[in-house]
DNA sequence: TTAAATAGTTAAACAATTGAACTATTTCGA
DNA sequence: TCGAAATAGTTCAATTGTTTAACTATTTAA
């Protein structure tokens, strides 16, 4: 049993930096002069409608600079802009443009299409189960990064 | 059916991309002054005995160039040698030094037990299923890369 | 035997990241 | 209510990972 266990971790080392690796380089192809991360923000701009610099930092876990670095570029690059809104006068809000929502739905589509000829290899309830333990993994790192 | 498969991919991404950066930021408080990548090019070389930077880079999905820089940085922090062995003498190996192979094991030891209190939390079933599943996947984008 | 292929390096450029110091604003407790 | 502490975000310098193109050295093969 305890043997298994370290083979589970071994194996769960190996294989999930792989994934990433590879998944990331697969992507790269479909994202123009967008980088990897830069499309994850924008992805998640999207679904929020809105953002702040310090939510960005808490969600991708990575100091406020870092986010401030690269809505730099995304601002540059014309996808986000900058706005002051609500009261309180120290936040600043990050929206797409309307260039960014049309370069992000377009691009969703071509990304989609790859993780879809990824996941059609594989049952129905594969992916189901596949996925609800990510999850879970998620919620299990989360709480133990809050416990630090 | 359609609609399914594409929530599938929206939680897909969703969930990947957040659980490899949350992982990697709670990896990194264990491992000193080496990098996250550097440690599973570290893991790598280990579990090979020793290989070469064109290996590296085509597990990793890099540029050659980018190894060599990684792998300079880690011969400068006395983890790993470069050797000549073989008949081929462009091929140059990569070992790890004995502070090298002592520090892997020392740290093998902390991440071991960060990813096990992850994995505690799930069945002994549900790790097994989810672990192959995750092999597959690397199978599958494997696959996919050697097709473009 | 020479042309093509392969292994690896170098250099310039850019992106992501950290940490510390900073500005501007808000909150809160005495 | 006032002043100190907290919060939101930026700036700057440094490090790391990465790509691309040009390069050296060696091997393979026509």
């Amino acid at each position: 049993m305890e043997g298994s266990i370290q083979q589970f971790i071994e194996r769960y080392l190996s294989v999930s930096f792989l994934v990433n690796k590879r998944g990331a380089a697969l992507m790269k192809c479909e994202l123009d002069d967008v980088t990897h991360d830069q499309y994850y923000v924008l992805r998640y701009i999207h679904k929020r409608g809105m953002c702040t610099s310090t939510e960005l930092a808490d969600v991708f876990a990575v100091n406020k600079s870092a986010i401030t670095a690269m809505t730099n570029r995304l601002v540059e690059k014309g996808m986000i802009e900058r706005g002051k809104d609500g009261d309180d006068r120290r936040v600043i809000s990050l929206t797409l443009t309307e260039k960014g929502k049309m370069w992000l739905i377009e691009t969703e589509q071509k990304v989609y299409e790859l993780v879809q000829t990824m996941m059609t290899k594989l049952s129905y309830e594969e992916i189901e189960l596949f996925i609800q333990t990510y999850e879970k993994l998620a919620k299990i790192l989360q709480e133990m990064e809050e416990k630090k």
